[in-house]
DNA sequence: ACCTGAACACCGTTCAAGT
DNA sequence: ACCTGAACACCGTTCAAGT
C-alpha cells in the first residue's frame, strides 16, 4: 500500500501548501525551508518533490492559496471615495493576517503580473467610478497600487508606530492623500 | 608581517563593504554570501569575521554606505510641487543604482528609523512648504516615504512596463497624485 | 593584530533504490 | 504512484591555532 509511514492518510499538496503558509506567517519567508516543512508534516524532506517542484514553485503556490482568502468588497454602488477605502482596509486586513508575503510579493512581480486578477479588476471598477479616462486606467492602477503595497508592508514590517490609534491614524492620512490625489488627477 | 597573504595591502572595512555592495547591486541580497565575497576578495572566508560581526551587521554597513550616496536636492526657493519631484527623482535615480537595497530597506526598518536623518530632515522642510501643519508631520512624511518606496521598488523590480516612455509618464502620474494629494491635504 | 583550516549545524536538490 | 536515504554542493559561524 502506498501509506505514509507517518500515519493513515498521504501527504497531499493542500496539506503542504497550508502548512508552508503558516510557516511563512508566523516567522517570514525566511523560515520557511523544505527541511522543517518536512519535519513539521512529519515525512522525508524528499517526499516533498514528489508534489512540488522547487522551493519556488511551492512560494508561488503559497501565494496563490493566500491570494484566494483575500475577501474584496462588491460593488455597494456607494461612492468611490469610500469604495477606495474599502479596497484599502480589505488589502490592509489581509496583510496583516499574511506580512511577510507581501514583501515577498513586492520582489517577485510575476504574482500579480496577470491584469485579470479579481484584484485589478476591482481597481479598474473603482478608477472609472472616480473618472480616470480609460487610457490612464493600467497606468493609474499601476502607480495606487505600488502606493498601496508600499504603505502596507511599511505598517506590517514595524516602519510605522504601532498602537492602533496611530494605525487608524496614517490609515486615514494615506486614504485621504490617495483620494485627493484622485480628484485632482481627473478633476 | 601582518600582511595579507592575497598582496601587499591588508584587507579593510573599507574595501570589504564596497565590494559587497557591488555583489549586491548586481545580483540582488541573496547573491551576497560570505563565502563568495571572500573569494571576490581573494582571502579566507574567516578573515572577513575579523572586520565584521555578521553578515547582517555587513548589510547594515552596505544600507549606510549607499544612503550616503544618495544626492538629496538642496532648497532652491523652487515652489514646493517643484522640490516634491526633485526629492523624488533622487530616490529614483539612487534606487536604479541600488536596486536591491530599496527593497532590502522596505523589510528592515531599523535602516531609516533615525528622524535626523537627511532624507527626513529634507522631507519635512518639504511638507512644511507644502503647508502641512507641525503635527501632521510625522504622519504625513511617513505615509509619503513609503508610498515612493512602493513606487520605486515595484518600479525597480519590474511590476511597471520598462521602456522609457512609459517609465517617465508612471513617474509623472506617481507626482501628480502626491502633490494634488497634498494640496487636498492643507487645502 | 590579523589571518587561517578544520569543524559544526544548517541549506536545496539529484539520484538510485525501495514498496 | 509515492516515499526514502545517501550524497553533493552550497551556506553562516565558532574555535583553536598560526604569524
Amino acid at each position: 500500500m502506498a501509506v505514509s509511514a507517518r500515519r493513515g492518510s498521504p501527504l497531499s499538496l493542500e496539506e503542504i501548501s497550508s502548512t508552508a503558509l503558516r510557516l511563512v506567517d508566523t516567522g517570514g519567508v525566511e523560515a520557511l525551508s523544505m527541511r522543517k516543512l518536512a519535519a513539521e508534516l512529519d515525512v522525508n524532506p524528499m517526499s516533498l518533490y514528489h508534489h512540488v517542484k522547487n522551493k519556488d514553485a511551492l512560494i508561488g503556490i503559497i501565494c496563490s492559496t493566500a491570494a484566494q482568502r483575500m475577501t474584496l468588497p462588491p460593488d455597494d454602488g456607494a461612492p468611490w471615495p469610500e469604495q477606495v477605502r474599502a479596497l484599502a482596509l480589505a488589502y490592509h486586513r489581509h496583510a496583516v493576517e499574511h506580512p511577510a508575503l507581501w514583501s515577498y510579493l513586492l520582489n517577485h512581480p510575476e504574482s500579480t503580473a496577470d491584469r485579470n486578477l479579481v484584484i485589478w479588476q476591482t481597481l479598474y471598477r473603482i478608477l472609472r467610478l472616480a473618472g480616470v479616462p480609460e487610457p490612464e486606467l493600467r497606468r493609474t492602477s499601476d502607480v495606487l497600487h505600488a502606493f498601496v503595497l508600499g504603505f502596507i508592508i511599511a505598517e506590517t514590517q514595524g516602519h510605522l508606530p504601532s498602537d492602533p490609534e496611530e494605525i487608524a491614524r496614517n490609515f486615514d492620512t494615506a486614504i485621504r492623500l490617495i483620494t485627493h490625489g484622485l480628484a485632482g488627477l481627473t478633476g
